[in-house]
DNA sequence: GGATTAACTGACCGGTCGGTCAAATCATGC
DNA sequence: GCATGATTTGACCGACCGGTCAGTTAATCC
């Protein structure tokens, strides 16, 4: 593996598990087993880095973790269930294996960085801003095939987005991630500008 | 206003506006015009003085937020409505003052310290319960009244006071307090173990 | 083989971090 | 006036911060 995937590996893990603030460039560079010299060689920046995580393996996260969503073979709002599930199991697991429940990647960093770092802000809120837009062609989906009543799908989707965030913070802050699964089934019962009584 | 008060009340807002690890003793004295010795003699750490934050500043901006929430006067689930209108309001006003929406002082400490300092983590998730509760009551007193079908008010209550953090973010991350005025409504339509269709 | 460039090293920079401490100053009660 | 304890001062500590840089090594190209 060359250097520049090692540090970003590193940094990936640290990143998460301890956020920007709480983990200096020696440390990344001591996990990678690479000099502090060459990490300036290859990011012009500690910010340079965080966007490059950001950008490749937490977007990886959430590639694999929606693919395994969002099948065609389920119905529309049976993927959006599907989706808690794989958050669920996501957490379970980090929970396993480094003992804390670290919340969502975007969603620490963001929280941390977007009053201190307009680039990052900015990065985040237009991930933000795709994640939504997946979840809302399922609406429309589901709305095309009479599945739900018609609704606001793009107001919907930002709601059900931000309760997954909130979902993901409390389990965080619970340090456990049973809290998903307990309450990850009222995302489904989210709805803005509903035309007809349910 | 004495030393020890001057602190807090630096610490408290630039603890909010820039998070603990960016934040250094020395800041928050030459905020509050104290020596960096005076902050030891009144604190025996930069977590004690955070704890103690926590403890009477943001405590009392809940209260005070609650407080203007949770009127008598006002139907439960008119409280619940009003209690997101007040969070609405708060936000606007510190993007108004500050030019940044920095969200759920609560969750942006968790979110940064809950995997690195477990008294802080406890803390908040303790103060969280808290707010779970009185949600929970408010819903109680609505399924009595008939106004909500019976459900299981202590998950729903979780559920809603999720929504609200995650709503919270998604302001914080757009830099944009509108956001929760938007999509502030949908926390009604949240619920868990409902008997009846709604 | 010689030149060029990429990759890497490790010491070093000024500055800041949280925290300490002995001494000075102040307020209080007797 | 004097003693006592609370308060304040500001210099100081070692560790660490992000970042730089001159120089070495390794690979590539003509």
């Amino acid at each position: 593996m060359n250097t520049r995937e090692r540090l970003l590996l590193s940094a990936r893990d640290l990143l998460y598990a301890r956020n920007y603030g709480h983990v200096g460039v020696k440390e990344i560079c001591d996990a990678a087993g690479v000099q502090k010299g060459s990490f300036y060689h290859y990011f012009a920046s500690k910010q340079a880095l965080a966007l490059a995580v950001l950008d490749t393996y937490f977007v990886e996260l959430k590639e694999d973790i929606f693919s395994r969503s969002f099948l065609p073979s389920l119905a529309p709002m049976q993927r959006i269930a599907a989706l808690v599930d794989n958050i669920y199991e996501f957490q379970r697991l980090t929970r396993e294996q480094t003992g804390k429940t670290l919340g969502c990647p975007y969603g620490n960093i963001v929280s941390e960085m977007a009053t201190l770092d307009e680039t990052i802000r900015s990065k985040v809120a237009t991930f933000f801003r795709k994640v939504e837009q997946e979840i809302q062609a399922t609406l429309d989906e589901a709305v095309t095939l009479g599945d739900i009543p018609a609704c606001n799908t793009e107001a919907t989707a930002a709601a059900m987005f931000s309760y997954l965030e909130g979902l993901m913070l409390q389990a965080k802050t619970r340090n456990d991630p049973e809290v998903i699964q307990a309450l990850g089934s009222a995302v489904l019962t989210i709805r803005i500008g509903a035309q007809y009584p349910q």
